[in-house]
RNA sequence: GGGCGAAUGGCGGAACUGGUAGACGCGCACGACUCAAAAUCGUGUUUCGUAAGAAGUGAGAGUUCGAUUCUCUCUUCGCCCA
């Protein structure tokens, strides 16, 4: 028997699908559209088992709504913008450009060897001019809109390295490059108004019941709408400071008031900005990192003024008002009122400046004299020591209460906050879409002129200045438009904004005149099935969703709101990790196992601890090179591995005896198929066949299904499954029609996920009319059931009988059945119950 | 600290709306082939027990004739936010 060459075999079906342009597609009204997409790949110049994984689920998806009578779009591109590049060629001397091109190239040809169903003629890459110009032109038009704006922010500065740096560049508070302590800085930068949108991109989420509740629930909580209440508080003191207003969600809280406390760029800091000791607490305050996160972390600090402010509901008690490092400007009004029994900072900030800790919840169930000491009390309670507030419920009534309360007294109004805050997009950097505005020599703002777009990275700079590359090439920065001077906006827009709307363009990739047609987006718009890691549950969709809102606001022409119908998002691939005596971390590559112990490869003395299975990456060095996968097992045993252990939703384990088992079960395949051809020759003639059809349709309905509902570990099961059954009956003398017909149908259900093998096998018997196989439910009839006989719940006996037996027969075969008789015998039974054809239940 | 989710053999995982727990794979054991090994094929494999049988889905309760599935409490782990 000869073997699968499986490198011959799959490198012949991938130049086939690309001579032949089998995966292109184009707009065609008369037939239903399918429209699947995965995330595109930042081209850092390796496919890893992520992308593998990632891809091989959308394809298995493409090819069979593909089957199924769909034409499917799947396109591939590539998130080509951002900071690896840059990097990369700050320290190799190179060009970023031709760097991402020649990653590109190799990661393209790596994709192909993986057999994936991809209509490589939509091709995109969002460095290229001719993606960016279009992202130019959608920035004008925001801004037109006003959904851009301009004003100032803080940024993480890296003094050292005099540069601005991502809040994942930012550890510990420090620099990653530098190791300086990174400064808030001011800059003034770009901001695209998503906030606008917050209630819209709130109730979407309702609409989209294609998406994981996982992910709805973070993007709800990320958009972070509550319920509130602004309240005015009195201001006393030698300052023209008469009010100030605080956003509270729990007002409720009032009486348990301590303190005032503002954000260092609060409007009332401009008294102090002469003073010493506030300017060095604000140089204090900007050792903070910008997240919400490093503040929480932080020391809580603060900065005392002589203002004192007076509670609204108690106009008798009077607290200080300080500046604290943990009150952040951009949320409610960048001032809090502090109530530090019920709040875990307000808590500690009283603690640390010895201010009044008055508790106003308890919980339910104690006594009124409840006091909170150790730490705060947030949760449910009641109410008390508070007047005329004693007793309500908190916070289900209490805060609805009150806010009527302050409302009625005219001391706040109710109002309704969201967490989500505008994006800034402006980037620091050389390696993205640069923003299309010139300054005049007022410092105004002007669109560049639509003739003038694209606005062109400029080529061969020197990265290796300090600060922003762009700042530093004077020719391209300053130009004169009919002898006025104009300087560049010089910054770049951040690399989501380059995946808020690729979506778009692989409905028209070479559509020049415009980032998309309008007919062509109608057509294949919304994408149908997006699939990604949950990773980007919230930035990344959420931008996307903002975009496409944004890109119809006001256009009459446009009205898409969601981009994404379905969503899936897919675990992560993960790996044993291995170390050695010196717990240096160990890659697979480097290990032999013997005798169930693992070595270090060639050298048996060197035992290798084996750590816990995790998600795979290079500092850890349990990664395993995709390419040399393909190289030693093929494509189509690679997709099966990927698919088969685990549901695609969860962590998959990768491991060698899996990858192996996939190997030669394909190998395996190809023997069985190579039975089936002979017994095809033989051409029987006897009539033992229902069991075939029956098997064969029961798998197809098995794989239909499950292919519906992302069960793609089970398709792989199905798939063993019947294999089992072919390999133990194929020599039972099949008639020749029925084993063609009913093997055909299994070749076919099997190519989403073994396109090579498959398509050779059905080359082989000649078929070239390739559908999906509908399932007729008429093979799947038993003639008998499986009837299970419970005695008190507990399973005794299984009969099989034919169907539609009445509860008396039954119960008499039951009793005169020799395995079952002894537990009835002499035995007052209580009650029957008996669901029909399945089970048969005697309470004794 | 908050939110969400998960927990099933030695391991990864199946089990449709409450109705035969452990599909399928890995691993392991035994057998066949072989001088031998690898490869391949076959058989078995939840635990305890020689067996009949009993126990069994993280722990404890509850609802039910019947719970992996529903409810409550707890434990552990994961993810997200802080």
């Amino acid at each position: 028997m000869d073997r699968y060459n499986f490198k011959s075999i799959e490198q012949k079906w991938q130049r086939i699908w690309d001579e032949e342009k089998t995966f292109s597609t184009k707009v065609d009204k008369s037939k239903k559209k399918f429209y699947c997409l995965e995330m595109f790949p930042y081209p850092s110049g390796k496919i890893h088992m992520g992308h593998v994984r990632n891809y091989t689920i959308g394809d298995v998806l493409a090819r069979y709504k593909s089957l199924s009578g769909y034409n499917v779009m799947h396109p591939m591109g590539w998130d080509s913008f951002g900071m690896p590049a840059e990097n990369a060629a700050k320290q190799n001397n190179l060009d970023p450009k031709i760097w991402t091109e020649s990653n590109i190239e190799k990661m393209k040809s790596q994709l192909k060897k993986l057999g994936l169903s991809i209509d490589w003629e939509r091709e995109i890459s969002t460095c290229s001019e001719e993606y960016y110009k279009h992202q130019q032109l959608f920035f004008l038009e925001l801004l037109k809109k006003k959904l851009v704006y301009r004003k100032e922010n803080y940024v993480n500065w890296d003094p050292i390295d005099e540069t601005v740096l991502a809040n994942e560049q930012v550890i510990d508070g420090k620099g990653w490059r530098s190791g300086a302590t990174v400064e808030r800085k001011k800059l003034s930068q770009w901001f695209f108004n998503i906030s606008k949108f917050s209630q819209e991109l709130l109730d979407g989420l309702d609409d989209l019941n294609e998406w994981p509740d996982k992910v709805k629930t973070m993007q709800k909580n990320w958009i972070g709408k509550s319920f509130g209440c602004e309240i005015d508080f009195k201001i006393e003191g030698d300052l023209p400071v008469d009010e100030i207003k605080c956003y509270t969600t729990r007002p409720d809280t009032l009486f348990g008031f301590s303190f005032l406390a503002l954000s260092v760029d609060h409007d009332v800091s401009k008294f102090f900005k002469n003073d010493k000791n506030f300017i060095k607490f604000k140089e204090e305050c900007s050792k903070t990192g910008t997240t919400e996160e490093a503040i929480a972390v932080g020391d809580k600090i603060g900065f005392k003024t002589n203002l004192i402010a007076i509670n609204p509901l108690n106009p008798a008690q009077k607290v200080p008002v300080y500046f604290a490092n943990f009150v952040l400007m951009d949320y409610g009004f960048g001032a809090v009122f502090g109530c530090p029994a019920h709040d875990q900072r307000d808590f500690d900030f009283a603690k640390k400046y010895d201010l009044e800790i008055k508790t106003v919840v308890k919980p339910q169930g104690e006594n009124d004299d409840f006091v909170v000491n150790k730490e705060a009390f947030s949760g449910p309670g009641i109410i008390i020591n508070s007047k005329f507030l004693n007793g309500l419920i908190a916070p289900e009534n209490s805060v609805a209460e009150t806010i009527k309360l302050l409302e009625k007294k005219k001391l706040g109004k109710k109002k309704i906050n969201f967490r989500l805050k505008d994006w800034g997009v402006s980037r620091q950097r050389y390696w993205g879409c640069p923003i299309p505005v010139l300054y005049d020599e007022q410092g105004e703002v002007h669109p560049v002129p639509e003739e003038m777009l694209p606005v062109k990275l400029p080529e061969k700079i020197d990265l290796k200045v300090k600060g922003n590359p762009l700042d530093s090439q004077k020719n391209w920065k300053y130009l004169d438009i009919k002898g006025k001077k104009f300087e560049r906006e010089t910054d770049t827009l951040d690399t989501f904004v380059c995946s808020s709307w690729y979506y778009l363009r692989f409905c028209s990739p070479k559509n020049s005149i415009y980032g998309f047609n309008k007919d062509e987006i109608n057509y294949w718009m919304p994408v149908d099935q997006y699939i990604g890691g949950v990773e980007h549950a919230i930035l990344h969709l959420l931008y996307s969703r903002f975009f496409m809102r944004a890109l119809s606001h006001d256009n009459a022409e446009l009205n898409i709101q969601e981009p994404f119908k379905g969503l899936f998002t897919q675990g992560m691939v993960c790996h044993e990790t291995y170390k050695d005596s010196d717990d240096n971390w160990v890659s697979p590559d480097e290990i032999e196992t013997f005798e169930g112990k693992k070595y270090l490869k060639g050298d048996r003395s060197k035992i290798i601890k084996v750590g816990p299975s995790e998600s795979m990456s290079k500092s850890k060095k349990n990664t395993i090179d995709p390419e040399n996968i393909i190289e030693n097992y093929g494509a189509d045993a690679a997709r099966l591995f990927i698919l088969s252990d685990s549901p695609p939703e969860k962590d998959v384990q990768w491991s060698e005896e899996g990858i192996a088992s996939s190997y030669k079960f394909v190998q395996k395949l190809w023997n069985l198929n190579t039975k089936v051809l002979e017994e095809i020759k033989k051409n029987h003639d006897e009539d033992s066949d229902q069991e075939l059809e029956k098997e064969t349709n029961l798998f197809l309905k098995k794989i239909t299904d499950n292919l519906e509902n992302f069960s793609y570990n089970k398709i792989i099961a199905n798939l063993h499954e019947i294999y089992g059954f072919l390999s133990k009956k194929i020599e039972k003398k099949f008639k020749k029609e029925t084993l063609i017909l009913n093997y055909k149908k299994i070749l076919i259900a099997i190519i989403p996920i073994v396109p090579h093998f498959s398509n050779e096998c059905l080359k082989l018997m000649d078929v070239d009319d390739i559908k999906w196989p509908e399932y007729d439910v008429s093979f799947l009839k038993n003639e008998k059931i499986n009837l299970v006989v419970q005695i008190n719940g507990k399973k005794r006996g299984l009969l099989s009988l034919m169907p539609n037996n009445s509860e008396e027969k039954l119960f008499e075969i039951i009793c005169n059945h020799d395995g079952l008789k002894k537990y009835l015998e002499n035995k007052n039974i209580k009650r029957k119950i008996y669901i029909k054809d399945k089970l048969f239940n005697i309470i004794i």
